[in-house]
DNA sequence: ATAATATAGTTGGACATCAAACTAATGTCA
DNA sequence: TGACATTAGTTTGATGTCCAACTATATTAT
């Protein structure tokens, strides 16, 4: 909830949105060290969920994929990789380039990750019609591409 | 976007109100540098916000009122304290505890911050009707009781 | 009243994050 | 071809954040 530059309208908007992301983080956290896995925060999510998808990233595609400074990937990564999750390799005709790929230790999460989204959004969607979750997700969608 | 953790679905909820939180809080940073303030970031804004409406508070009101750590708190305390904009002092009844002031400085910041989030607001809400902002603050209420 | 417990806040350590400065490799253009 | 510019990624330094351990003060129970 770090969005208080608000008044008592933004508040309704803004710092909601604030405070779900807050509670989903650590709802997902909770969810991973039930699970044993201890090692892993949130804010890896972006990482495997990309990775999941394509086999092969370079950190500016992965920097770009999640939103965050090519310096915040450099770092995730050096922890991923020294947790044995992913590796990386320098690309062989450009070598300016770096490759990020899941370890077999890595393609393991994600039944996991699935999971805990599913719990997630059933958790989040408590009381909602099919209609209602439809009608959220535009809205969101709309204030999001406000910006 | 720190909440890949994440399928399909789920991608339209949790994604959403990451995405969105970050978008206002690179908007309400843009706007403070905008206005020459290049000493608070987006972080600050709930200590603002509650000293706004309270003219004293304690170091655990303001912990539990923006919801962050209490060492969290410590440490904004002291950033904001150095750069003038509130002051601390110790209650007289009882030791343990710490009261927060705004300064005359802090107090100045009060219209930007709001001029802010009338800024926020009606970017957020470009293209909406007035029955839509009610009910997208209604669905996210729901969301954010259900955790 | 004294010992045990609870509460307020700080400290230390870890880490996610960004911006700015940097290095290394590639591309461009005269 | 050689100088300049661009691009990929890392490094450095600052800050926000949490948790766990700690200090100091206050409260409670025996």
């Amino acid at each position: 909830m770090s969005n208080y530059i608000i008044n008592m309208e933004t508040e309704h908007l803004i710092a909601l949105v604030s405070a779900i992301r807050d509670k989903a983080n650590r709802f997902i956290f909770e969810q991973l060290k039930a699970r044993g896995i201890k090692d892993i925060a949130p804010a890896h999510g972006g990482v495997f969920f990309h990775l999941f998808r394509n086999s092969e990233l370079t950190m500016g595609e992965l920097a770009r994929l999640i939103d965050r400074d090519k310096s915040t990937v450099t770092s995730l990564v050096e922890k991923l990789g020294g947790l044995g999750y992913i590796k990386r390799e320098r690309d062989a005709v450009d070598r300016r380039v770096t490759k990020i790929r899941l370890t077999q230790k890595g393609r393991l999460l994600e039944a996991d990750f699935e999971d805990i989204s599913r719990r997630l959004l059933s958790k989040a969607y408590v009381g909602f019609s099919d209609k209602e979750m439809e009608v959220i997700v535009k809205l969101l969608t709309r204030v999001n591409n406000n910006f």
